[in-house]
DNA sequence: ACCTCATATAAGTATGTACTTATATGATTC
DNA sequence: GAATCATATAAGTACATACTTATATGAGGT
């Protein structure tokens, strides 16, 4: 699964969010997201397994309990994509500031 | 449709690639979509619709043709989402950077 | 007016995936 | 070792969406 299907889905970016504030038991997860989105728990554990597999999530094991943290590696490659296109609401805004600029000039007249 | 879910498509993500490098009209569109995905006209204006409808794209008319241009704005709020990111992988690079260094010291013993 | 070219829309189909309930696995406690 | 807790997997279903072919729209040329 490619790494904008994996965002694709608001659960699974909400879990990611979550993870980003530290380590999380599985059932934690649960618990966020259930109260968030009404899912089930094999839900959002199915949703683990893709971020999981599609490496943006490691777990180990302690005791019964699976803690998950996040792995932004696939992030990387998201966030490269993103950038080529970074000039062109640069550019937006830039254009937005010569309007504001221009309505200002108008209103001195 | 969410930015993410737009995103998604690879058809998508390569007209927007496309039409990065400057306006293009919708049949220079589809001929670099057809050659490279095998689908057919309808398709790609159907995905063109979808990234017009979501923001990601504006056109205009002139004569027949339809011309269309890069909007990157939902590309920020992906942006915004992705930032939160940054850190983990830049810490894992830099976690990186220390087990080079460790091997490096070890060689040299 | 008609024909052609460029593009969009309509309508139908197929497939992927996000759920559900039921059940398995596996560590912990009594 | 039976019961319990935490989590994962299995199996089935429903729905969204990415296609297809056929057709509509609409500008320009003859």
């Amino acid at each position: 699964m490619h790494a904008f299907d994996v965002l694709g889905d608001p659960v699974r970016r909400r879990i990611l969010e979550l993870l980003a504030d530290g380590e999380q038991a599985s059932g934690e997860v649960v618990e966020v997201i259930q109260a968030e989105f009404g899912i089930s728990q094999p839900a959002v554990s199915q949703h683990l397994k893709v971020l999981r597999e599609s490496g943006f999530a490691n777990v180990r094991a302690e005791g019964p309990r699976r803690l998950y943290t996040v792995d932004a590696t696939p992030l990387k490659e998201v966030d490269e994509w993103v950038e080529r296109f970074r000039g062109f609401w640069e550019a937006k805004l830039d254009a937005l500031a010569t309007e504001v600029a221009r309505g200002k000039r108008k209103r001195k007249r």
